[in-house]
DNA sequence: ACACTTTATAGCACTTAGTACTACAGTAAA
DNA sequence: TTTACTGTAGTACTAAGTGCTATAAAGTGT
């Protein structure tokens, strides 16, 4: 935990530098320090179908071009919105952020 | 392909609208237009074993942490940097953006 | 010295996501 | 009419990813 890391906010920021300080200074454990580093991840959620397919339709575009944002077949799209499969830890990982913060943040 | 799509540098939105534009006026095809947000894409190859390592140290975190930002099992990542198992899909988009941007960026 | 934690490797057995392929059908456009 | 894009649906396979346990090195604190 050597170096200063980048932060969207500055607020964000400065708490995290604040922690850092009171972790250096013995203040709050290595322990408390991961899990704050964790909460700083966007969080993960399942996903319906539904939400998947509105997902989708609000970044305008097929599952053809959703798949390849993903880097994932289109067949698992189509899978996916039907129910008939579910998305995984990294395939959740980007619809998350997907839903937070646009198709073009992974682009 | 009705709206206009968030960008990162002006030049690119620029040069999207411009061929956004194009396709509407019939001059390019749907075809074009699709490869043309494909080319969009950050590039995604193949990881050996040490590049993700390398990946891994460059952004000071364990395996364990590291693990938590894909959304994936520390088992996982030991895996991959032994190469016992490649990564996929949907993890590999996910290395790219962290090669390219930072793990801040998919935080 | 001692115990405790973190880190990472290594093996095992298992589940199922994701792939690749085909065929089919509705819609729209040239 | 024909061509292209879209999405559903079936099948079958591969291997990624999980969860578990045990082991061990290195550091930390008491």
């Amino acid at each position: 935990m050597k170096k200063t890391k980048a932060y969207r906010s500055e607020a964000a920021s400065a708490i995290y530098e604040t922690a850092t300080g009171l972790f250096e200074a013995g203040i709050i454990d290595k322990q408390t320090m991961r899990e704050f580093d964790e909460s700083c991840l966007t969080p993960i959620h399942e996903f319906t179908p539904s939400q998947i397919r509105a997902l989708r339709e609000r970044e305008q575009v097929s599952q053809t071009v959703f798949a390849h944002h993903l880097n994932i077949s289109k067949d698992s799209i189509s899978q996916w919105e039907r129910g008939e499969k579910r998305p995984a830890g990294p395939s959740l990982k980007l619809l998350s952020l997907i839903e937070r913060k646009g198709l073009a943040s992974i682009a």
